[in-house]
DNA sequence: AATGAATGAGCTTTCATTCAT
DNA sequence: AATGAATGAAAGCTCATTCAT
C-alpha cells in the first residue's frame, strides 16, 4: 500500500520536473531568439522562468547543455514533421510541398531558423563543438529522410535522376524558412511563397 | 607657408590612415574567420596589426563598428564582382553562372560566407542592429543588381516571367556558398557543384 | 500506558540518533581526508552516509559545526590514548614513547594529522573561530595531561627541571605525526622514526 | 637621444610595475593571514590595494598564481636568511641559533607560518597541486642548506653522527615559529624561548 | 523526522572601453 | 597621434542552507 503511493508520487515529481524543464526551454528559446547565444545569460533565463539561477543547474549541466537540449528538441520536432509527412498517401512532390508549407506556417519555421542560425554561427560552432555530435546525428536523420524521399521520386520517374541527390537535398533545404525568408523583406502570404518555391523547385528537378 | 604643405601632408596622413585602416580590417577578417565574433578580441586584432589596442579606437568607434566596417567592405567587393559581370557581353544566364562560379572559387566564397554567417547569427543581428542600416543599403544594392539581371533575362525571354523576380533573387542567393555549402559535407569540386546548381536553377526558372 | 514506553523509546531513538551522528562523522572524516575542507561538500557527506542532505542539518547546525564536532571527537580519542598510557606501570619516558609510537602507528596518526592540518589552516582557524573554544578546552586537556607526565618525570629526576614544562610540552607535541612527518619525504618505518625521535627528545630533556 | 629616454622610461614603468606588484603581494599577505586562502577574494585584495579587480590579472594569471608568487617570495626570504647566516664566522650551533632567533624575531616568523600553514592545508595541497613544484624546489633549497649545516656540525664533531641528518633537519624545522608557537599560549620573550629551544635541541643532538 | 528541490550570495575570470601619459 | 595600463560590468557556476512536503 505504501509502495503504491510511491509510484504516483514519483511520477508526479517527475512530471513537475519535466514541466519545469519545459518552461526553462521555452524561456531559453525566447531569450535566445531575442538576444542570441552570447547575450543569453543564465540570469535572464532564470528570471523569465521565475526561478533561481541555481535551479537551472539542477536541470542542465550548464549553459551549453541547456542550449544544446533546446536545439535538440527543435530538431526533433522538425524530424517528426518530416516523418509524419512521409507516411502520407501522396506523390513525393506533394509530400515535399507539405513539408515546405508546414515549415512556413506557424512558429516552427522561426524555431528551425533558430537552430540553423545557431548551428552556422562560427561562434557557436566553436563553443558547442564538443557536444555537437548529438545534434549532428539528428541532422543526419533529417537529411537522410529527405534524401530518401527524393530518391523515391527519382525511382518513380518524378525527378531527374541525373541530378545528384545531395544537390537536391541541399537545394531543398535552402528553400526552408531560415534561408529564403531572410532575403525577402516585404511580407508575403506563406501559401503564395510556397507555391512559387515549389513551382520553381520541382521544375528545376523534374525528370526531363 | 607651413600651411601650404598641409594639403599634401594631410592627404599623406590620410593615405597612411586609410592604409592602416585597411590593415586593421584585414587582421580583423583573419581573426574573425579563425575565432568567430565573440572570441575575436580587440587585443588580438591590435596584436596582429602590430599596433596598440587604443589605436583601434582612433579608427573605429568600437568592436561593433569595426566589424560592421569589415562586413561593409566585403559586401562592397561582392557588389563589384556583380557589377563587373554585368558589363560582360554574354547571356544573362552566363553572367549569373559567372557570379555563382566566382563565389565558389578562391577566397571570396569564404569571405562572403563570413559575412553571411555573421549576418545570420542572431547574436550579431542583435548586436549590430543599431548600425545595420548601413549594411542593409549595401545589400539592397546587391539584390537590386541581381534583380536587374534577372529581369533582363525575363525581358529577353530567357526566364519565366510568371515567377516573381524576388523569388528568383532569393533562390539565386540561396545557392551562394554559405547557404548551400553548409549542407554539403563531403568535398566536391566547385566547378561540378556550380554546374549542377546552375543546371537546376536555370531549369527551374526557364521560360516555359 | 503509552507514555510508559516512551522512556525506552526515547532512548532507543536517542541511540539511533547517536549512531547516525557517528555515521555522519565517519563519512565526514573520510571525505575530509580525501578532499580537504573546502572540497568537502554537504552533498557528498550526505551521499556517503546514505541520507538526505537536509538530514545533516537535523544533527549539526551547519558545515562548520559538523567539522568542529569531528575535530572534537578526534581530540577526545587522542586524550583517551594519553589517559590510557598514563595509568601504565612504566617510567615516564616509556609512557611518552608509547604515546609517540601509538600516534605514528595505524590510522590514528593520519587522523590526528587531519585535526592538526585543519586546526593550523588559517582558513579554518578563521572559519571555526567562533566555536573554537570548545576545541581549545579539549586541547588544554591534552596539553595538561602531557605536562603532568613531564612534571612527574622532572620530580622523579628523569628530566631536566631547569627546562620549563611548557617548552617540553611544545617540543614533544612538535614531534607528533603532522609536524615531523611533513618534513620527511621518503618512507621510513614508524618504529625507526620513533626510536630516533625519542632518542633525540629524551636526550634533550634529560636531567643533567 | 630619443632612445636614451626610452631606457629610463621603460625602467620607470618597470619600477612602477614592480612596486604595484609588491603592493598587491603585501595586500594579499594581509588578507591571506586574516582570512585564509578560500576567504581571500580577488575583490578584497584589489580593494585593499586600491585598484580594480581586473588589474590584478595584469600582474598575475589568477588567484592561484598570485598566492603562489606570494609564497615563493616568502620562502625566498627565508632562504636568504639562511644563506646569510651560513657565511658567518661561527660555530654551526651559533649559526643555527641565529636562524632560529631571526625567525622568532620580527615578522618573518609569522610569514613563514603563513607559508607553512598554507602548504600543509589539504585544501591548498589540492588546489595548488599543479604548480606546487615551483615551491617544492625552493623548499628543497631550504632543507638542503640546513642539512648541509648539520652535516658540517657532525663532521667537526659538534653533533651526534649516529642521528640521521633528516631527523635533525625535521626536528630543527619543527622548532620554527609556526610549529612551536602554536602550542604556546602565553607570551614569552623570543630571546628566552629561543634560548630554551636551542638548549634543548643542541643537547638532544650533541655528540656523545 | 526526513527529504531534496530550490535558493541566491558569492566566487573567479574576461574583455571592450577609457584616458593619463 | 599613439599607447597600454587600468577599469569594472557582467558572465557562468557552486554549494551551504532552507523549507514545503
Amino acid at each position: 500500500m505504501i509502495q503504491d503511493t510511491e509510484g504516483p508520487r514519483r511520477s508526479l515529481k517527475e512530471r513537475q520536473r519535466q514541466e519545469r524543464e519545459e518552461l526553462i526551454l521555452q524561456a531559453s528559446e525566447e531569450v535566445l531568439l531575442e538576444k542570441g547565444y552570447q547575450d543569453t545569460s543564465m540570469d535572464e533565463i532564470a528570471a523569465r522562468v521565475g526561478i533561481a539561477k541555481g535551479t537551472l543547474y539542477l536541470h542542465f549541466t550548464g549553459k551549453e547543455d541547456l542550449i544544446l537540449a533546446l536545439l535538440e528538441r527543435e530538431m526533433q520536432e522538425f524530424l517528426q514533421i518530416i516523418e509524419a509527412t512521409v507516411t502520407l498517401e501522396a506523390t513525393v512532390r506533394a509530400k515535399l510541398e507539405t513539408i515546405l508549407y508546414t515549415m512556413y506556417r506557424g512558429q516552427l519555421g522561426k524555431r528551425v531558423q533558430l537552430i540553423s542560425s545557431l548551428m552556422e554561427s562560427v561562434d557557436i560552432r566553436k563553443q558547442l563543438a564538443a557536444k555537437r555530435d548529438r545534434l549532428r546525428s539528428r541532422w543526419q536523420d533529417v537529411t537522410s529522410a529527405i534524401a530518401a524521399l527524393l530518391e523515391e521520386g527519382k525511382s518513380v520517374g518524378e525527378f531527374d535522376d541525373t541530378i545528384p541527390t545531395f544537390i537536391m537535398v541541399s537545394t531543398f533545404l535552402s528553400l526552408l524558412p531560415p534561408q529564403i525568408s531572410k532575403y525577402i523583406i516585404g511580407e508575403i502570404a506563406p501559401e503564395k511563397l510556397v507555391t512559387h518555391l515549389a513551382h520553381f523547385y520541382f521544375k528545376g528537378i523534374a525528370a526531363p
